[in-house]
Parts: structure tokens; sequence; C-alpha cells
DNA sequence: ATGGTGGTCCCACCA
């Protein structure tokens, strides 16, 4: 069984305890981090491999910046961390080849507003995203692509689709570039098993929107094609978004029996 | 209309 994991957790300093607290309940063999907002150097390798987790990081001060860690070494040669050809000084990427799957953790642009700069950057960051999933499906057949999108793929993962319509996150174009990924042959893990009403991954800290479960569906777990058969299922743990001062976002976890 | 970060000890930026 390969237990697979995302996480948003919204600064990793923050929230080393409550990452640590999940990883001893849920035992993912691998675990994608998303906005640890440290710089590589100040990863806390030590205390993950105490846990028993490799980790490789590309990491940013302030803002964004991806980790993984798992349970099998990584190979280190295959680690990518750019897309190819685009120059980007945001940390958002980070992929690698684990037991023969090549694993691709993503930070997507939030995209701020519709129409901003941030939006416009959020569709090109895309474009580059489905271009490089398009090369490296040329040589990978098992691939697994996790991570926060920033995408709720349709109104169904809206908590009130009315109130959002049309903005980021649910916008027309980013769908579409959602639907452009998807049509490479991936599949929606959280989809593909389905346990009855939709869970969110997000909820804006303003509002009460936990409370009021005014969330969003926007980190995912995508397989390829060659790996859906062997997929086992796929769940949001919003346990640790009840835990003092958490991540605004839920982990979000897929097994595979392979 | 909250929360994290970092440069200045309140404010700007980002989500």
């Amino acid at each position: 069984m390969l237990k697979i994991a995302t996480w948003n957790v919204n600064s990793l300093k923050v929230r080393l305890e409550h990452v640590l607290e999940w990883i001893k309940s849920a035992q993912p063999d691998v675990l994608a981090l998303q906005e640890i907002k440290m710089q590589s150097d100040a990863f806390p390798h030590d205390i993950f491999r105490e846990l028993g987790y490799h980790a490789i990081v590309s990491g940013q001060k302030t803002y964004n910046g991806v980790a993984l860690l798992s349970k099998q070494p990584m190979l280190v040669e295959t680690a990518v961390s750019d897309f190819p050809g685009y120059c980007d000084e945001q940390r958002r990427i980070l992929g690698v080849e684990i037991d023969g799957v090549f694993i691709l953790n993503l930070y997507v642009p939030n995209g701020a507003a519709v129409g901003t700069d941030k939006y416009l950057y959020k569709l090109i960051w895309l474009d580059h995203l489905r271009n490089f999933l398009t090369s490296l499906l040329n040589k990978r057949q098992k691939m697994i692509v996790l991570g926060d999108f920033n995408i709720a793929p349709t109104d169904q993962d809206v908590h009130e689709p009315m109130l959002w319509q049309g903005g980021v996150l649910v916008s027309e174009k980013e769908r579409a570039a959602w639907k452009s990924l998807i049509d490479l042959g991936f599949v929606d893990c959280y989809r593909k098993s389905p346990v009855g009403e939709t869970q969110y991954s997000w909820w804006d800290y303003r509002q009460a929107a936990f409370r009021r479960n005014m969330g969003l569906r926007i980190d995912h777990v995508l397989a390829s094609a060659a790996l859906v058969d062997h997929l086992q299922g796929c769940e949001i743990d919003k346990i640790p978004r009840t835990w003092e001062r958490p991540s605004d976002h839920a982990p979000v976890m897929a097994s595979f029996l392979l």
C-alpha cells in the first residue's frame, strides 16, 4: 500500500507540531507540503528523519516553498524544481521519482482576482504545467500529481457556487486549465472514490468559514491512467483544521495498492 | 475582515 498525501501548511515553522502529530496518526508514505514559507537550509530534516522520513525541499523566504517527505528513499537525481524553459523565482514545484512512481508536488498560484497580473501569472503557470506534464508522460507511465491547485474543479466543490460565480479559484479559464490537465489522462482521485457528500479542503480564516463549513475543494491528488486501477481510496481529513492555530487547508490522502 | 511574514515595533504584502 502506498499512502500519499498533500497538505498546504501555511508556514511550516508555525505548523510543525501539527504536521508531526498528523504524520504519526495518518502514517503517509509520502507527504507533499506547500507554503512552507522557509528557506531550504532552515528545513528541520533531523526532526522528520527521527520519524523515518527522507526529505527534499525547494524553499523560499516568506512566501511559497514546497517539500516532499518520503519513507522510501527518493531518486534525487530525478528531482526537478522548475518547469523547463520557464524562469520563476517562486518555489512552487518539486518532483521526484520514488519506487518507480514520479511524484510532482504543486503549489499553484492563487491568482488574487480575475483580471489581475497575478491571475494572468496563474494561467501562464498552468500552461507551463500542462506542457511539462505532457513531456513527462512521454517517459513516465506512473505519475501522481498532487498539491494545492487553487482551483475548485466544479460547482460541486464549492459551498455556495452563486457566491463564488466567476471569481478566482472557480473561473472558467481556471477550470479550462484544470480540464486540460485531466484530458492528459489524469484522474481526480477524490472523485474516483466518492465517500458521500463533498468534503472541502480549504476554508478561509475569516467570517468563521470553517465553523459554517463555507469551504472549497482546491487541494487535489491526480493519478495517471496507469495508476488508476490501483487506487484504493482518497480522503480529506478535516480534523487538523479543528486544532488550535490551524492551517487554512486540510490534508488530502490517497491510497494505492501497488 | 483572519492569519503568516518581515521590516520596523505598526504596517504592507500575500493568501
